[in-house]
DNA sequence: TCACGGCAGAGTGTCGACAGTTTGTGAAAA
DNA sequence: TTTTCACAAACTGTCGACACTCTGCCGTGA
């Protein structure tokens, strides 16, 4: 029933980093992978209690595998498991979600200049591409567009950054962001902003410019920190 | 048996900000720390595959939790776990100690630069007693000494950024790396090399400089690297 | 009426067992 | 002698069951 869900390929995006990591191969991550698009789509709230025997009988297996899935999500931050007490999906507060912001900002900078100093020139190219989509995108007026448009980017500038580490932290933490970036996006004038700064990200990267990269990334991302904590919502 | 080791005062600092995130309270969470530590202490080399049947004999349990405690080491990269196959105990190759060392050194730059936002002035001389410890250590041409209070300051810093998940993220990080760095402070003039960024940071706390704390910091942290680097040990 | 204590239901943590897969060994063939 | 194939041992992933713990309800006593 959720394997459309998880099929698909914008979800599958956020699982990409992530998928070498795992240990059990199939049944649980299987199941990790599920409820965890449940969880940051919005269709599992935060508080929630998750039943480890009646996930198991939804899934047709064993409570062991479930409990190892369990295990991952905690990982991810999505859960919290609290000894001999039911798993819950974690909470969404606003002071958590401006650590995790803060966080990115920093990596997402060091991603930034990294790259400047290690991707061709033709990997940039590949990036301003994106950014065509982008503008595309925000023309039209098309936010879900653009929001996966933007995981995309992100995601390119991550792998171009050439740190593994970097870029499987990265989509962690993305993982967990996901659960209230569309929030900071569906903002109005938001997109606007947010493209804007893309411009002056790939313009930077065009012209090699690493401290100049790293710091409009790092505002870039906490501008989508402070959209969302004006907007209230959370 | 490994209850002295993992109950050691020093050992326990790695794990301080790890403890809360644990699902299973007790005996996965015990095999875990106790493997960690002989993982990070370099009793367990890179490359050696760990057999779930035999830790279980080793600690009278089924494997059940055996597994669970192999899932933990894998959530902190001490373990590899490929799918139907035995896990083993992850390599520490060089291009990788380079990307663990890049991140650490970017979020220890964020942490100096929220901790003079934050910290009150107290908590910074607090700072400055551990700096005393360090100089006394360097003094006494103490290693050990100098490299435990270091993890001491290191710890502090992070606390004093009063961002939560900023910790336990270097928690984690730290865990990988001390797997080398011991490796780091035992080259010939590199305490004392140290122990003058450490001055400088210190300073730059007094003076609330943000941007020069965050700079010292991440340069403190890259020169751990080039040490290792140029040791050629790796 | 309200507080306290005990009891039943629900759920987690752990266990031992089983099936399927992988690995290593040894015999057979080239 | 070297290579290939097949078999056996070892190990992982999964399962169903059991004991202990927690939670909520109900009855008892004040």
């Amino acid at each position: 029933m959720l394997a459309a869900d998880v099929g698909d390929l914008r979800t599958e995006m956020l699982f990409t980093a992530l998928r070498g990591t795992d240990g059990s191969s199939s049944l649980a991550f299987t199941i990790f992978q599920e409820l965890a698009v449940n969880i940051v789509e919005g269709r599992l709230l935060p508080g929630h209690e998750v039943n480890s025997a009646e996930l198991a009988r939804r899934f047709n297996t064993s409570r062991t595998p479930v409990r190892e899935a369990l295990l991952l999500l905690e990982r991810e931050d999505l859960v919290i498991i609290p000894p001999r007490r039911r798993p819950y999906v974690s909470p969404v507060a606003l002071p958590q979600v401006r650590e995790i912001y803060e966080i990115r900002a920093s990596l997402y900078g060091l991603v930034s200049q990294l790259l400047v100093e290690r991707a061709t020139d033709e990997e940039i190219h590949g990036l301003a591409e994106w950014q065509a989509l982008l503008v595309e995108d925000a023309r039209l007026g098309d936010v879900d567009g653009y929001f996966w448009h933007n995981v995309g980017f992100r995601n390119a500038e991550a792998s171009l950054s050439k740190n593994g580490e970097l870029q499987r932290r990265l989509s962690s933490l993305g993982l967990q962001m996901h659960r209230f970036r569309h929030l900071s996006l569906s903002l109005p004038g938001r997109l606007l902003h947010s493209l804007a700064d893309h411009e002056r990200l790939v313009r930077a990267y065009a012209d090699r410019d690493a401290a100049l990269a790293a710091a409009v990334s790092r505002s870039l991302v906490l501008r989508g920190y402070h959209a969302i904590e004006r907007s209230g919502r959370v």
